[in-house]
DNA sequence: CGGCAGTGGTTACAATTGAAACCAATCTTA
DNA sequence: TAAGATTGGTTTCAATTGTAACCACTGCCG
């Protein structure tokens, strides 16, 4: 109930019979919204980015991210990486796949599941790619101080461990 | 099950400044991705929560929001005050006309305009939502403190100057 | 006036996304 | 070892979203 009311009067109390008139809500700040708002310009800016050089969506690149780092992952195990689910998972793939990004081989132990890697051509990209993102953080983190930074780090998480506790234990009532 | 690290060729050994690896991109700290994340649960939360209670989408929701702000508004102006796109506006108003939860009226002055409002149903809901979203936002906030809630106000509004930055001057290059 | 560029807003259509159904392989247990 | 339950992954279909074309009106300039 602490939501910064830069209202004028914010007398409670004082509010006779009248009806009773809630706060408008001041939608620029609005954190859901704000969020929403920046995340949106950020990932836009860097999906044209990725789609004008590589012809990579944002999905399709980060599967390629974690298969840099982490190879011989299943789709499953993406899944559990990336917090992208199953569908998009399969068609980023698939898109891979025909770009000859990554390579899919069977896993002979359980031929449910398919071992993804990144095939040369795209750890190429990849090694370009990288770079690439690190600028945009970069160039985001640039805006900030160095307290600032590791202040944001540590909101991040505690916003994300509560949104996060809204889907677990369902809404708020 | 982090995998093993089939790097043969890109010689490990030689550790001198013979850099030929980039380093490697840890998705789950790279801000892009963890505001992508962040933002989507949050998102994704409300949204059930309003569609539950009130058949509302986040569009029709944030259209409502700013009318009952500011009422006498055309589309073109709830473009402006949303930073949503022309289009999304036009379908979100005429969602919620069809609820009756706003009316529209011609502009005598300029017959293309259609002047918005919320209709009395429109801002009885409108009296309810205010609450809950207030409820919503209270509930992240909680987990800051209040150092940290001034400080993410700030970091916001730099971020989204850098990214709105990309967006006008092109890409980084 | 008459033409034409610019605005407000909607429509049409394509691309993206999400939910659920689905197939195939594996695991369980009996 | 066969039946059902589970898991890995893809496909299908509907809903959402973005882009571009579009219509109606206004405002301006000749």
């Amino acid at each position: 109930m602490t939501t910064d009311n830069t209202q004028s009067e914010t007398s409670d109390l004082a509010n006779p019979s009248e009806a009773v008139r809630p706060d408008d809500l001041r939608l620029e700040k609005f954190l859901p919204y704000r969020l929403s708002v920046l995340s949106n310009r950020v990932s836009n800016a860097i999906a044209d980015a990725y789609s004008a050089r590589f012809d990579l969506t944002i999905p399709a690149w980060r599967v390629m991210a974690i298969l840099g780092r982490f190879p011989n992952l299943s789709a499953a195990d993406l899944v559990e990486q990336t917090a992208m689910d199953k569908v998009a998972i399969s068609r980023a793939v698939s898109i891979l796949i025909k770009n000859d990004y990554i390579t899919r081989s069977e896993d002979l132990a359980d031929r449910r599941r398919q071992v993804l890697n990144l095939s040369e051509l795209g750890r190429d990209v990849y090694e370009r790619i990288v770079p690439l993102a690190q600028q945009y953080e970069n160039d985001l983190m640039g805006s900030l101080s160095t307290d600032e930074r590791r202040q944001l780090d540590s909101i991040i998480e505690k916003l994300m461990a509560r949104a996060q506790d809204w889907a677990n234990r369902g809404l708020i009532d």
